[in-house]
DNA sequence: TCAATGCGTATGTCCGGACAATCGAACTAC
DNA sequence: GTAGTTCGATTGTCCGGACATACGCATTGA
């Protein structure tokens, strides 16, 4: 029994992707099993009445999100295991309003300093010139669970408090019309300073997990430098990572 | 003064591949700097003598690693940051062979045991079946860096123990011709039991960086179930990685 | 002076076709 | 029975063209 699908050529939305996405609900759906055959291009396209190119290029798409994989002389099909999404550059809040644990915000200090050479060297800008300072403690189920302090270059955008305690920093930065693009990324443990296991109720060398980010947009501007630190107990960092073919 | 690009069409690399890998080694050597233009889709193919999607087929593909950015209506730009690579599915092993340092493998245990029931859930084999374990200690410059230990289900390939201790695991399985496709992690920390410890020379209860993986292949099937920990004086996780437009 | 409009340019989408490379299975020969 | 061969099926690569869409800039108008 052929999968139901179809195309409506006069929505704005490309024809590529409205099939991407019936075929991904499928997928999820449990319409199409895993393992099994997708059918072969041409007779897809044909049936759909798009061009082989276009059939292609939505199978491709699903093909780059690790949903589905492609055989030469066999065909296309649905992958078997457990996919979830591969690791985005996700923030800290959308991660845990994902899993429903309704995060709260303290902002700490919202203010302007001068670049430490640290700072300075991850945005690149010049030492002691103006940045900002963000220090939040992100709460869950009304316990602390994470420090952070994050650094942005000047003029980028109003940091505006009551905002960074209804949202996340990403958020905020997308809202602007910042075209995010990368991230450089380090993530250790270490014991916690006196200072750090105060802001998190732990007691001092208590093992902390700590992330280092530096975040650019498309231009290659770095927008945000953020330092973090982690309740071990309370979060880890959970992704799913594919392998470039 | 235009870039020097040619293809070769006796070669049997893919034109659009040729292409992309010039591109990339001129970003890579300078010869395109950073902001600068690619000129036009329709022209270049012209100067090279290859249709408009071989051209964009090749750009495409610097663009998802996030070397290029496109922009409708401006043209294709060199990504302005210092973009190396975006996190992948590699080991332990390349990740120091690559830094220069000459990683040390000891096999503590290489045997078949059978499953508990975390083993078995991550393996998708039934609880007590029989899978092979193995044991690493992983050391650099001669001193401890982290305690590896890995379960693989049976029958896959042969656990030879003077192999394991001359490269890394995932180089045996590729090299077995199994194709890795994608792999679930999550990364934590927690102070170091008593065995810890020793194994890693550090003291009781000091702060250890974990690492659980399950890695699948392109059939869906599990192929490894891992839980390292890692002395964080001595190792952390950097990579990249890349927002999905 | 400043905002709205129009235009050129570049990428985005889509088509229909052609041939090559590879996999798996059926078939054949020993 | 087993090994090698052939063959159909399916994806991989490539072509040349067409129109749509969005951005930046110059022009125009108030």
């Amino acid at each position: 029994m052929p999968l139901e699908l179809s195309v409506d050529r006069s929505s704005p939305v490309p024809l590529y992707f409205q099939l991407s996405q019936q075929l991904e609900a499928a997928i999820e759906h449990g319409a199409l099993t895993p393992g099994s055959l997708l059918g072969n291009e041409i007779e897809l396209a044909g049936r759909l009445g798009l061009s082989r190119p276009t059939v292609r290029q939505a199978i491709q798409s699903l093909v780059d999100k690790g949903l589905l994989v492609r055989r030469r002389g066999v065909g296309t099909q649905v992958v078997h295991s457990q996919v979830k999404r591969p690791l985005e550059l996700s923030s800290l809040y959308d991660d845990l309003e994902a899993a429903g644990q309704r995060p709260a915000t303290k902002v700490i200090v919202n203010t302007v300093v001068q670049a430490s050479a640290e700072v300075a060297a991850a945005l690149n800008v010049a030492e002691d010139s103006d940045v900002h300072r963000v220090e939040r403690l992100r709460l869950s189920h009304g316990e602390p669970m994470a420090y952070l302090c994050n650094y942005l270059p000047p003029g980028l955008f109003e940091l505006n408090t009551d905002q960074l305690e209804a949202t996340g920093l990403y958020r905020l930065m997308r809202a602007a019309g910042i075209t995010l693009h990368s991230a450089r990324q380090s993530i250790g443990a270490r014991g916690a300073t006196a200072e750090e296991a105060e802001r998190l109720t732990e007691r001092e060398g208590a093992p902390l997990l700590t992330m280092q980010r530096t975040t650019f947009d498309d231009t290659g501007r770095a927008v945000e430098f953020g330092t973090h630190t982690y309740r071990p107990t309370r979060y880890s960092f959970e992704f799913q990572l594919l392998v470039r073919p």
